[in-house]
DNA sequence: GTCTATATGTGGATAGAC
DNA sequence: GTCTATCCACATATAGAC
C-alpha cells in the first residue's frame, strides 16, 4: 500500500497554515503557497477562485483543529483541569509563539484591518473560544457575568502574553504568564 | 500671524500614523499617504527615501507620544495611581480599540513578520513600557522578579483586551478588563 | 483535472523639468 | 525643494492547450 499523501486541497490549505502563520496573510502570496505545497500555480485557482476563498479555507481549517482540542478538555472531568489543560497549552507553544506569535490572535488582527468578508469571518474563532471559557466558569459556580469577565481575562492575559513573547522573540513572556494564570485558576 | 500649519515631514508622520492605525502597515500604500497630506506623492520621497524609512519614523512617533504620558504619570505621587491612570488609558481609548486595535500592538504583530530592520524596530516600544511599569510594581515593595511578573500580566491583559475587543469590534471587552485589572492593581 | 504562458492591475521607486 | 510622468517588479487572476 503506498503512503497515503493528502490530496490537492489540504495541501494548499497545510501549506497556507504554515506561510501565513510566519509571513502573515497578505504577504504570503499564491505562489508561495503553491510553491511549499508543490502544486503549480494555475492548479492551484482549480481549488481556491481567490486569495479570499483560500483565507476561509484556512479559517475552517483553525476552526476544526480547536474543534478537536476542544473534544479533549471536555472528556476531562473536572472544569478547573480544563482551564489548566487550556491555559498549559500556551506554555507548550511558547517556542512557536515567540517566532510567530499566535495563530489566530496575529490572523484576526491582520484580517480585521480590511474591509471584505474576511474581516468578519476571522471573529467567530475568538466567540466559540470565549463561550466555551464561561461556560467553565460558570461549572466552577460563578455567576453568568461573573464568569464572562474571567473568560475575558484568561483569553485576554494568554494572547496578550503571545503578543509580548512575539514581541520580544522570547518564550519566557509566554512561560510566565502561564505559570501566573495557572496559580490564578487553582486559588480561585 | 497665520496658522501654524506643520512642515510636510511632520503632515506625512501624521498622515501614516491615521492610515496605518486604520488599515495596517502593509495595505497602506505610499498614495494613501500623499493623497492624505496632500503632498504629491513624487514630493514624498524627498522627505522619506523608502517605505521603510517612514516605518521607522513612524515608531519614533509611538515613543515620542509614549514618552509624554511617561512624564504626566510620572508627576503623579503615589505608584498606584501611575498603574490606574494607565489601565485607565485603555478604557478612555476603548472605541478607538473596537475599531482598530492597539496602535503599537497591531503594529508589532505585523511587522514582525517582515525579515528587514523593521522587524526589530518595533520592539522597544513594549520594552521601555514594560520596564516603568516593573518599576512601579517595585516602588509597592515587590521583589525585582516579582515585579516584572506582574508588569507582564498587567500589559499582557491590557493588549489582549485590546485585540478581543477589536475582534469583535466592540469596546465593551476593553472596558470590563480595564475595570478587572484596575480592581486588581487596588486590592494588591 | 492539470499545467504553461500571459494578461492586468498596482505599488514602490526614479527621472528629470521646474 | 517641488511635482509630473513613468519605469519596473511583482501579485492576483485568466486563457487555453493537454
Amino acid at each position: 500500500m503506498p503512503p497515503v499523501i493528502p490530496d490537492k486541497r489540504s495541501r494548499l490549505v497545510d501549506a497556507a497554515v504554515r506561510l501565513v502563520h510566519r509571513q502573515g496573510f497578505h504577504r504570503t502570496t499564491l505562489a508561495d503557497v503553491a510553491g511549499e505545497s508543490r502544486v503549480p500555480l494555475g492548479n492551484l485557482y482549480y481549488y481556491f477562485r481567490t486569495k479570499d476563498a483560500l483565507g476561509k479555507a484556512l479559517i475552517d481549517r483553525y476552526v476544526g483543529r480547536y474543534e478537536e482540542l476542544r473534544a479533549q478538555w471536555d472528556a476531562m472531568p473536572d472544569p478547573r483541569a480544563r482551564l489548566d489543560a487550556f491555559i498549559q497549552m500556551t506554555a507548550d507553544n511558547r517556542e512557536m509563539l515567540a517566532r510567530s506569535g499566535c495563530t489566530i490572535g496575529s490572523l484576526t488582527s491582520e484580517l480585521r484591518k480590511d474591509d471584505g468578508d474576511l474581516a468578519t469571518s476571522a471573529t467567530r474563532l475568538f466567540d466559540h473560544l470565549l463561550q466555551w471559557l464561561e461556560a467553565q466558569f460558570r461549572l466552577l459556580g460563578r455567576s453568568k457575568p461573573d464568569a464572562r469577565g474571567l473568560a475575558i481575562h484568561l483569553l485576554s492575559a494568554l494572547e496578550g502574553a503571545s503578543l509580548l513573547a512575539h514581541n520580544f522573540g522570547s518564550a519566557k513572556y509566554a512561560a510566565q504568564e502561564a505559570a501566573l494564570l495557572r496559580r490564578w485558576v487553582r486559588d480561585l
